[in-house]
DNA sequence: CTGAAAGCGCTTACAG
DNA sequence: CTGAAAGCGCTTACAG
């Protein structure tokens, strides 16, 4: 490996200087600076950023844990996340917890070790907020609460609930299946606060549903990571409402409308077609996300979209102000007993940014 | 920062002593140790990784390389992947050409200064393979060639393509359109060899189809990152089956197979539906690549699978090797001039994984 | 079995 | 405007 000493040999001077001229930093004579980098040229020396970070204790990387790059969500989620984290010059490390056989603990620890700046943590968790205070490195949460002394993101999921409530209600539609996440997600923490947001638009939307006298009831459709399981759901849900309708002597299911994923509602818009159920005429779709699946579902589906640029534009403004002020808080952090004094509301609040309703083919025009 | 003179002051050894428990290596009294870790566990120290790499000369990072993450065939890849790098230890920066404006030369830029260990190349490259051989780095390909010095990786896109063929013959199409990236593609790139192997499975089902009789054309639907182009490019292709079908005067279209990725199947599948021409009575659509959107699809798609398990074992083990290597190589690396003397295949040649087709409901049962 | 010393490749005050 | 020196946190021979 060609170092710094071997530019300041070629060039006969000595590596401060060469680090000057790297750095752009100081005077350098513009003789000088030009010697030295036709030497790197010349050398193809590459400056070695082990080094230079083992100095400034920063590493420009953040990891970033998900549960899988199995689904559309959070593959969109990453690829608008390490696009905005480039651009601020921070690379991105992969985490993904069940893809494979490394566990959150685990990646959290690597993390640590190789001096990450910060980890942006998109994953479930087992770990109570203690652990996550104790890291002490620039943390932010993504759709999840993890204590509150740590700044979380996420989508504005009551609203919506309450526009899927809204197109519902103005649409007409009767009786709702809601398709999601193992229901016990749904429980609070003890501490009051849920730890996964996710489900607070199912939560918003039954609270509309029953207000506005809309039947409702909610299918369990298997892990996020397990896209194939969600469309077994799917089907059976459809055999389901099927044979719910014949035993009824119904010619047609009272089932009206379906909510889910994009995924879900992917598979449930197919589901329909090929059993001869109309969308949205019989069926109205909703999905909730708005990932590239939306677009490629032969109909264009109604969707939720959640604002995939500006969450990651946000966790990444956060994660930075995070690293910026690491070393300001670094004395303070030393009392940790006393850190819940004042409160500083900036950097813990949770950021919650709005989604938006996409009308697409898949729910019929308001009246 | 808690580092390991901190541990040693505790304790009141040397740094040397708490080195050796950390990496337990050489001989400490087991009293010693005890003492140690203790010390260790009460100051909760986390080696500094950044200090051993740069000791070291390694980082236990690799880069890997895809043109985008919103895509469900780099997303999968990217998913095996990760997890197998994982299991050996192995961090995985991530780095998406199409979906961050960062452009590729500006990635590898980085992560040579990053010193990573290794770089996993799947992403279009207009770099000549001399400056990949430059590099210095251990570099395996992804279903491309890099010049005949690196290591490549690839699915046996020929059998695919053999699959798709027979499979056709075998169920009476006539008439089969292939919808894939930009035709340009298929070009090789003056030295003979084709750049971008991929296309080798339609180059493959062109010839098959020409010797069988089955009536064939090719039909491109833009970037591979851009999914729902490729969503607007099958919804026009089908507009332009049924007016030609309306042209000639028949009521079915004379189209009776469709063959693309998972994406394009799937739309195919929906806008089939949609349309009531029959899947697959009519028309028989097949997948190329199996990702979860052939199970989420609403039938099963009939696709032909890459095996993503196995892609990514071998291109964890190439690159592994490669590092392992890196070592003696070190010395030989240098006469650049004469490397291409004996020849060492184990290394260099195209690893070439099998795939399989999986036949689901969208293609009619062999007679 | 343990400690003092040199070094990984770079940066940053501090002298000249 | 440029160089000698100390240090980032760790590891590894080499003495004791």
């Amino acid at each position: 490996m060609v170092g710094m000493r071997d530019v300041a040999k070629r060039v006969g001077v000595s590596v401060s200087t060469v680090s000057l001229v790297v750095n752009a930093t100081g005077y350098v004579s513009d003789e000088m600076r030009e010697r030295v980098e036709q030497a790197m040229r010349e050398l193809d020396y590459i400056p070695n950023e082990l080094a230079r970070n083992l100095y400034r204790d920063r590493t420009g990387m953040v990891g970033v844990i998900v549960p899988t790059l199995r689904h559309p969500f959070f593959a969109t989620l990453v690829s608008a996340l390490q696009g905005r984290l480039s651009r601020r010059n921070l690379q991105t490390l992969l985490c993904a917890t069940d893809d494979a056989d490394t566990g959150e603990a685990e990646y959290v620890s690597r993390l640590r070790r190789h001096m990450m700046d910060g980890i942006i943590m998109a994953a479930h968790t087992e770990h109570p907020a203690e652990y996550w205070d104790s890291i002490r490195r620039p943390i932010v949460a993504f759709d999840r609460v993890l204590g509150d002394t740590i700044a979380a993101v996420r989508s504005d999921h009551e609203q919506g609930g309450q526009l899927i409530a809204r197109q519902l209600l103005d649409t007409g539609s009767r009786h709702a299946v809601l398709v999601g996440g193992p229901r016990k997600q749904f429980d609070d923490r003890g501490d009051g606060a849920t730890t996964f947001p996710t489900i607070r638009y199912f939560k918003t939307l039954e609270q509309q549903c029953d207000a506005a006298g809309i039947r409702h009831e909610y299918v369990e459709s298997g892990a996020v990571s397990d896209v194939a399981g969600c469309a077994r759901g799917v089907h059976a849900l459809f055999d389901r409402i099927e044979s719910d309708a014949r035993g009824g002597g119904s010619t047609m299911p009272s089932v009206d409308a379906i909510v889910g994923s994009d995924v879900v509602a992917s598979c449930a818009v197919r589901e329909a077609l090929s059993r001869g159920i109309r969308v949205p005429q019989d069926l109205q779709v909703i999905g909730y996300d708005g990932t590239y699946l939306a677009d490629c579902a032969g109909m264009t589906l109604s969707v939720v979209r959640q604002d995939f640029d500006t969450l990651s534009e946000r966790l990444a403004d956060h994660i930075v102000d995070a690293i910026d002020h690491t070393g300001d808080c670094a004395s303070a952090g030393d009392h940790a007993e006393d850190s819940h004094i004042a409160g500083e509301p900036a950097g813990h609040a949770v950021d919650i940014v709005p989604v938006s309703l996409r009308t697409g083919d898949t729910t019929r025009p308001v009246a």
